[in-house]
DNA sequence: GAAACTATGATTAGGCC
DNA sequence: TGGCCTAATCATAGTTT
């Protein structure tokens, strides 16, 4: 049961990551679907995925799919625009989410290191005199998102 | 109100199908947003309007939306078909579409014709037995119909 | 004809196996 | 790992302004 709104980030659990991308990609495409469908127009969803070496396509008739990109490339600006795309600026914007993803890494681990400091004190294995500043205030931090969770 | 589930078909009414496209395309955006956020997947949507001259495009930095198509371009069974992609093939979906879309029309007013016929008889300005047989077997056909819509 | 509203159907996060 | 389940959020059809 979704206990509380989705948080609008990177989902760094590897197998809840992938869970999340099969559901919602196959909404996505239902939707895709059903606008074209409904409305009468062609639309094209292109789900590019790291794992594997193919992009998920809508329409499956990948011709379908085709006639839309050539559509999309036969805009003006885009033509403009379209020497733009080189290797270097595609490797850039890998960076980018890496770095991104790295970022979103160690507060996640930062989060797991003062959530175990936590435990010690409270087994009384740890005095609170035995940590430093840091530690401390990062452990008021995370017990008021624990309490901003539960409300 | 949602009274019933949507039929999932061309939507013949020109308000309704403009009001329909608007919003869903709004929610197909978003939802191509936030498959990419969470789960750090490059996605690109593209959507087709017979009136605008030009698509509705999700990313909006364009550039980033060339990158998928580029990749996408990439695939090595998608160079087979690309020739397969010519003006007549094109115009070929084009009428298919519309030939549909005409089919539902003229279902949609034989309703209408049938609906009025019942109305003549239930005010007593036709009799029964001024129908042919076709219209009698429609209308029974959409009896039929209306009941199963009220369940 | 667009914008706001709202009841209802559709989607899905997290749990479970 | 992947599919099913279900409560809860989300999207939207039809209506109103």
């Amino acid at each position: 049961m979704t206990r509380k709104k989705v948080k609008l980030a990177f989902i760094t659990n590897d197998s809840s990551r992938k869970a999340t991308f099969k559901k919602r990609k196959k909404g996505l495409m239902k939707k895709v679907s059903e606008l074209s469908t409904l409305c009468g127009v062609d639309a094209c969803a292109v789900i590019y995925n790291h794992y594997d070496s193919q992009p998920d396509i809508w329409p499956e008739d990948h011709n379908a799919a085709l006639r839309v990109v050539a559509q999309f490339k036969r805009m003006p600006e885009m033509e403009q625009s379209k020497k733009m795309i080189n290797q270097a600026s595609f490797i850039h914007h890998r960076i980018s989410k890496a770095a991104e993803q790295l970022k979103k890494l160690r507060h996640d681990n930062r989060e797991k290191e003062v959530t175990d400091v936590m435990y010690q004190c409270s087994i009384g294995k740890l005095g609170l005199h035995g940590l430093v500043v840091a530690d401390l205030n990062d452990m008021g931090w995370l017990i008021d998102q624990k309490v901003e969770g539960d409300l």
